[in-house]
DNA sequence: GAGTGGTCTAGACCACGGG
DNA sequence: CCGTGGTCTAGACCACTCT
């Protein structure tokens, strides 16, 4: 929202690349340029405003930090499409929540296995050291776009063929109908983050994209731990909703 | 965490900025340089490793997504402190939940004004059009270094002579003693934003650092709105925690 | 006034995507 | 293969901070 508290901008535009950015704004807010739309190519804006490389590229930069455009890796530049709304209150998976927004998910299961617990797991699962767990990363889409990588961790005591069952659905209503296991409580803890290394390279985005790191505890109805959560979010893929009493 | 999931890394470094990201990353873990300490100019940087300034720069950029240091505008690079907690479910004040992690909290108001409602902030208050709200713009520090700036507002019918209490206290603690307004009910969102325009300049920052945009609607025990606040984080000093029950 | 980061130029070559 | 963004160089001048 814009209230009226404040009106003053960033001033005049002594800065080219603030008024790039304006420009290509305009033309995003205008409807000229649609969620999806591919912007010319860095050097075609380059002879078109009689700007260096570099001058031009701060200024993506900076629409790329508002989240109004993305990249495709040596593919080039397009329109960013709103934000999925997440509500770590209820209890149901991104496929539901994302498909209830009238977008198109999409799970892509890069790796399982199953470990014993290292002191921490064991600690977080109250299992004794070495107990089976099963590890599960997957990449997740919106409108088949890249927007997140989850590290998952459940205890095989309670899950025990988990890993043989299609892990690119919704992992909420295989727990629920294959194990009968619910969710009664979350504890989350969210930090914006840079994706690097790993969550980079499986998103396809270079190193130093801001994101959201979000890390989820989940509870069943008895208090025992069900899963264990990394989730790493585009910045601009996500708005997180919450509402809550107060202690 | 790390688990064992995936133990890929960024590779080897073709890429001469991350060989100086993970070089001065590692004097940071290693305890050469602390918290608040300044780095080497980028000049000093530049002829040290042989590099072009860009390229510096571009290790210093990252370093600064991934939270590691920030920069004081024309004065330097400098070693960030760790991020504060903040639990929404807790109806403490940002000053007493900083100083119960031992850092020091600060406050200061930039401006007040009591305005009449408009329609969006007349359907927020369910208030009639027109209604007198006291509007607040506070930037808030931890340990000396700025770290949000926020638009709150509050329904001047309940708290007539809110605007001659001293703001740069705990807003939280003036309702409570001299309205003996509690909230017990927080309506929260977020999202993942680049701080521009006057949250920049209030910062201090070059407009496109990455931060956090967090809106919240407060009520009290009868369902009034008692606050409508709109928060801007910068994205290296907060981490989010919540506990929730799941619907 | 000296030193810092902020902005900008004008090149170059590379690595990868997609036709 | 060509076009794209990704990386890098070697300068320059400016705006601001600090002392």
């Amino acid at each position: 929202m814009e209230n009226a508290v404040d009106t003053r901008t960033d001033g005049p535009e002594n800065r080219q690349y603030l008024g790039l950015r304006d420009g290509i704004s305009a033309r995003i807010s205008a409807g000229d340029l649609k969620p999806g739309d591919k912007l010319p190519s860095e050097r075609q804006l380059q002879s078109e405003f009689g700007l260096a490389r570099g001058t031009i590229r701060e200024a993506l930069f900076l629409l790329e930090a508002e989240g109004a455009i993305f990249r495709r890796d040596r593919s080039g530049w397009y329109v960013s499409p709103p934000p999925v709304v997440y509500d770590p209150t209820r209890w149901e998976g991104f496929m539901s929540y994302v498909e209830a927004q009238g977008r198109v998910p999409a799970t892509h299961t890069i790796r399982t296995e199953t470990l014993p617990a290292d002191p921490l797991l064991s600690e977080v699962f109250s299992r004794p050291l070495g107990a089976p767990l099963h590890h599960i990363r997957r990449l997740r889409s919106v409108d088949g776009r890249a927007v997140l990588v989850e590290k998952l961790i459940v205890d095989a005591a309670i899950t025990p063929d988990l890993l043989d069952f299609d892990l690119n659905t919704s992992l909420t209503a295989i727990l629920k109908r294959k194990f009968g296991i619910t969710v009664a409580r979350n504890q989350i803890s969210m930090q914006p983050c840079a994706l690097t290394g790993n969550e980079a390279v499986d998103l396809k985005q270079k190193s130093g994209l801001p994101g959201l790191a979000l890390q989820r505890v989940s509870y069943d109805g008895h208090g025992r731990v069900v899963e264990y959560d990394h989730e790493y979010w585009r910045h601009d893929a996500v708005q997180i909703n919450v509402d809550l009493r107060v202690r």
